[in-house]
DNA sequence: TTCGCTGCAAATCTTTTGCAAGGCC
DNA sequence: GGCCTTGCAAAAGATTTGCAGCGAA
């Protein structure tokens, strides 16, 4: 299972790879996790990992084309499992919830822009910011 | 001139302010500064202010509506004035030049997308990072 | 004079790195 | 065994905060 993708990219089947491929593929809807909140879902699970191998092993998946990383408002990194789907997402300032989307006609303009200004296109980062009125907060993993 | 602009926002006219401001509004094309860019040209102009203060300033004026904070990236701020105009952003990923569009039609579909998942939109960041062909990097001050 | 503002230094927070020990093939 | 990985501790980089002194109103 999660061990082929590791070797696919090059990377050696370890514990901790696999335990935090895991932790990735596992997680529920709210599944944009901090290396922070990997490390404490670890330890949680009683694994012996340190903080630093978390940040070593997320970036290695971002190289490796398997995780992606986000960065929203505050300067703090959240990741994702890379479906290929190419998604941006939508951010709840009060609970962090966050929704995923895709828009084509957002996708067909921000080509076309980059073309126009002789970009040579690479990737892009949208991130819409609102308040959703139904605030549930279902599990409170929401970002602070 | 620009003391008003402070007064209106409720902030004191002081010198380090008046400076900033000043250096936000007379940045050219490349008119997108870290702190501490702000803080270099500062002392380049014989200035004593510190850096923790120019950080403070920004924060006050972002928070009175006067600059917006940018995240791109690299995990890093860089500030400019707020123009009201609201624009977005392409970013070479290797000189670091960044110029600004507007597109009605992605702002349309950012209005729709939020209001279809039920957000109360707030606002939106969209960065659009690619390779310019032209490579000029005209004045060496793109981001690193 | 009175608070708000500033500089400096120290603290915080996130992320990265050096190094010796351990694990996979 | 050899080379890749890991854990720990320390370093690094960006930003914030505490506090005593300074300065605008």
């Amino acid at each position: 299972m999660s061990g082929h993708e590791l070797k696919r990219v090059g990377l050696k089947v370890t514990l901790p790879r696999l335990k935090i491929l895991q932790i990735l593929e596992s997680a529920g809807d709210q599944h944009h996790l901090t290396a922070e909140d990997v490390y404490k879902i670890l330890i949680e699970q009683g694994e012996e990992v340190g903080l630093a191998t978390v940040y070593r092993v997320l970036t290695q998946f971002e190289q490796a084309g398997i995780v992606r990383r986000l960065n929203f408002e505050n300067n703090i990194s959240v990741f994702e499992l890379d479906t290929g789907d190419n998604h941006d997402h939508l951010v709840c300032l009060k609970s962090g919830f966050v929704k995923e989307f895709v828009d084509p006609v957002i996708e067909d303009r921000i080509r076309d822009i980059a073309k126009e200004n002789g970009y040579n296109l690479s990737n892009h980062n949208l991130v819409i910011y609102g308040t959703l009125e139904s605030e549930m907060s279902k599990d409170g993993r929401g970002r602070k």
